[in-house]
DNA sequence: AGAGTCTTCCAAAGCGCTTTGGCTCTCGGG
DNA sequence: CCCGAGAGCCAAAGCGCTTTGGAAGACTCT
């Protein structure tokens, strides 16, 4: 069932029932009505393909996806993704996730730009002076940024969390607490996020005239392994520090097992914070012991992401407007003072 | 740049540059590559959706995403995803995923089916009399299922791992090594692969003149803290299993942090076999003490449904092909002959 | 040389929708 | 009573590609 024929059997033009579906005013309203009911009663459904060549939309909205053998999706993305399409489903928009060498994401974002294959993008894990952003800014297509690129002489759309905050946040309680060595075991510190959670730690210990040794702070892709690895080499030192702050419960995992297989303890011999990107599958308060965290629903963020997006599309939303969302510190039994 | 264009700069008509481009036969090579070279030099880009309008094919494969608040998406979904992802990459597939009410999949399938948005489709997850396949196989789409239904009276294509199998070998060396009392925490069983490995544990204790106790087997989403409550509710039982077998290195983490909360061991007091889908954040070989697994790579499975979806759209594979790949058994400290 | 056969190319008809540019009819105001 | 202004509808022109149904010329055969 196509227009043609909707519109043949309704003794009208293409011209009208199309109108009347797509809520133009220049049709009467019991015309409308009549239109509207004949299109639901034969069950008529636009071709997107063909309103897309028409208009030059998509109803979707593009993610590109790094992909390589040596590259792994991270765990994360799932999460932000069931967000995404809580609200995705609900507006009737789909996701399109074009594949892409991790090197060269920009062929990619062009080649959908240039088809018109999304009407809106997202860009996800962003670095400072992030070249995906300012490429796509040049592109003349809505997007919005997860996270925070830096460096930039212009405003760009983003919704990030305050990671600098948590971590300070975090890193005064243990400072507080009477940890006088704080160790950092970060994510890539390529990425934005890892900066600000490292900026954080620092300030806080500035703050009381402490600072962030060279050596305690490491940066790693977020397994379970590398929190391991890290938490030991840390542990083991000389100066091992006396308080932990990790960016994630899986590599909180590792941290964990290393300070057991070290034959210490938490909090006795080390507090640890951890961040929390809140994961069904893996709660802080199951930890052996419960895990103090530094708490945001990453599932929220990519329904805002959505919403925002929407937004967009429909120009509801314009201009460089930035969203930074609070993070809770939820103290749990893995802090205490500082060892004697 | 459009076909127009370009065939008016050729002095060509598009109907010949249209077909040089696409490989017809009826071109004259010389003029093919004059084409060719063209189209490359001024960077044509077939307009997909006019492509797709004429066409019929749009290059992508579609997923249906299950999403509601109170449906998460499995953290193996990511995994799969890269696996698809490496493969799509190098044959200019993209992906859409279309979120629909978990409870009503259906309209999204045939909506994307009617809208020829996709040219095929893959199911995951399924179920026994899953409608899903039912559905899409009436509806003229190429597609694969992820994983196995069961009880229809035909044929489809799908990609499974050998969960019976592989829960056989896993609870007959179980056997062998003296463990008369197993118990099985499995993934909700009301799919297939959580049934074919209850299957493959009955049978494998069958054969020893031994049964799985009806409170010895438990089906829950598979997350931490339902394998540590299952793991506990087991293990402080009067009649407590002296090895377990898992559904998830997920849950696994739950069993092992159980065990050691009632001040057991592993193995020495409790054996434990999990399932490792290969995750590169969370390894077997780190758990506290190394877990014993049946390992199958769900990427590499994401890789070939990619593979055999863009077989099926260029018609090079047919039928109800299904294919069902062994898993390995590996044998790590986790296991030991059962306790005196 | 005429007929048949390829080879190589083309004009034009879709694909199904949106949108431009009228056209017709009604109605109130001067 | 005529004019201008809506209101309501329509025909047709795109959007950019593929594909059908030839047609023209070159070549082979008899």
């Amino acid at each position: 069932m196509n227009l043609k024929q909707l519109a043949h059997m309704l003794a009208l033009s293409q011209t009208t029932v199309s109108r009347a579906l797509n809520g133009y005013p220049e049709v009467n309203e019991e015309t409308r009505r009549r239109v509207m009911d004949a299109a639901k009663r034969h069950g008529y459904r636009p071709n997107p393909s063909a309103r897309r060549l028409a208009t030059g939309k998509s109803g979707m909205i593009g993610y590109v996806l790094p992909t390589g053998t040596a590259v792994d999706i991270d765990p994360h993305f799932v999460e932000f993704l069931s967000g995404l399409g809580d609200y995705a489903r609900s507006h009737e928009l789909d996701l399109v996730l074009s594949p892409a060498d991790a090197d060269d994401q920009e062929t990619t974002y062009r080649r959908i730009v240039a088809n018109r294959q999304v009407d809106a993008v997202y860009i996800s894990s962003p670095r400072p002076s992030d070249s995906r952003v300012a490429l796509v800014s040049t592109l003349k297509i809505p997007f919005i940024v997860h996270g925070r690129s830096e460096g930039f002489d212009f405003g760009y759309p983003y919704l990030d969390i305050d990671n600098e905050g948590a971590f300070h946040e975090a890193a005064r309680l243990l400072v507080q607490l009477g940890h006088r060595r704080l160790a950092l075991i970060n994510g890539d510190d390529r990425e934005t996020f890892a900066i600000h959670r490292e900026r954080g730690v620092r300030r806080a210990l500035a703050a009381s005239g402490l600072t962030l040794g060279e050596r305690h702070v490491c940066s790693l892709v977020m397994t379970e392994e590398n929190g391991y690895r890290a938490a030991r080499r840390l542990l083991e030192a000389s100066d091992a520090p006396t308080a932990i702050a990790c960016s994630s419960l899986i590599m909180a995992l590792g941290v964990v097992r290393a300070v057991r297989d070290l034959g210490l303890s938490i909090p006795g011999d080390v507090s640890l914070i951890a961040h929390d990107d809140v994961f069904p599958w893996l709660k802080p308060e199951n930890f052996s012991v419960p895990l103090s965290t530094t708490r945001s629903s990453i599932r929220l963020a990519g329904a805002r992401v959505a919403e925002r997006l929407a937004a967009r599309i429909s120009g509801l939303e314009e201009g460089a407007r930035g969203e930074v969302w609070p993070v809770d510190l939820v103290v749990r039994g893995s802090v205490a003072g500082a060892p004697a």
